[in-house]
DNA sequence: CCAAATGTTTTCCC
DNA sequence: CGGGAAAACATTTG
């Protein structure tokens, strides 16, 4: 998925149809209500807002909160946000929409072939963490208040509730970029680790955001492969499951 | 045919 | 109740 930093984009997206009454809406049964969703028809999209990985449509009926699970697109007017998602499909097939707004002659539709996003009308959001764009300083209390937490640094990094919004290819790549191994457990990280690590997230996020997305980063989707080598130490990448999910990390720097 | 895929939730177990 | 690991979920693609 669309990790934060493509929730973004598909925010500022459907961001521009603020001021537009919704018309009509269709959702997927295995994605959403629809019974319940379309009681903000009639209302006027006020604001778009996201949190973490949620984009939330405020209307003026109601919130509708949308996470685009793995392969969820936003598309606005035909004009994807984003061209090409990685692991979805390069195709836009219409039967693979899982929600459509009508917004008069707009149209704000998801795009989902796995069929993973969720739509929900006025979602709570109170257990997320702090924000993926969050300030160094939020970034170094939240990474503390985890301090003594025995599992793998990735999974922790991956952990919504503490900071929302990095993904999978985000936390390799920050990790990557602080030289931390993601299997070590988060407990083991030393004070100098945690500084580390509150700069990477820091600017890692914002690099790739001002790139246009968390598969633009150096173990990005184009060296997630067996055989890839390490950009900067030139050896073979180490790929393993940690958390639960797939990860990249160079053998040698990475520690 | 098989494996793997930018994710969350549920279940089971300490 | 608080982790943490593993399985479940649904579908397409290489």
């Amino acid at each position: 998925m669309p990790e934060g930093l493509e929730a973004e984009i598909y925010r500022s997206a459907a961001a521009t149809l603020v001021g537009r009454k919704v018309t009509a809406i269709s959702v997927d049964s295995l994605c959403g209500d629809e019974h319940q969703l379309r009681s903000v028809i009639n209302g006027r999209i006020e604001d778009v807002a996201r949190h973490g990985k949620f984009v939330d449509i405020v209307t003026t009926r109601g919130v509708i909160g949308m996470h685009f699970g793995m392969t969820g697109r936003l598309i606005v007017d035909e004009l994807a946000a984003i061209d090409r998602l990685e692991y979805g499909s390069a195709r836009d097939d219409r039967r693979w929409d899982r929600i459509i707004l009508q917004c008069g002659n707009s149209v704000i539709r998801v795009n989902d072939p796995r069929r993973w996003s969720r739509y929900s009308l006025d979602p709570d959001h109170s257990s997320l963490g702090i924000d993926l764009l969050s300030s160094k300083r939020a970034l170094a209390t939240a990474l503390r208040s985890a301090s003594h937490r025995t599992s793998a640094v990735k999974g922790v990094l991956l952990d919504q509730h503490l900071i929302a919004g990095l993904g999978n290819l985000l936390a390799d790549e920050v990790l990557f970029d602080a030289a931390i191994d993601p299997a070590r457990s988060f407990d083991s990280l030393s004070e100098q680790n945690h500084l580390t690590l509150t700069e990477s997230i820091f600017r890692v996020v914002r690099t790739l955001g001002r790139r246009g997305g968390s598969h633009t980063g150096r173990v990005g989707p184009a060296i997630r492969r067996v055989g890839a080598l390490c950009p900067i130490d030139g050896v073979e990448l180490q790929r393993r499951t940690i958390a639960g999910r797939t990860t990249f990390s160079c053998p040698v720097h990475q520690s």
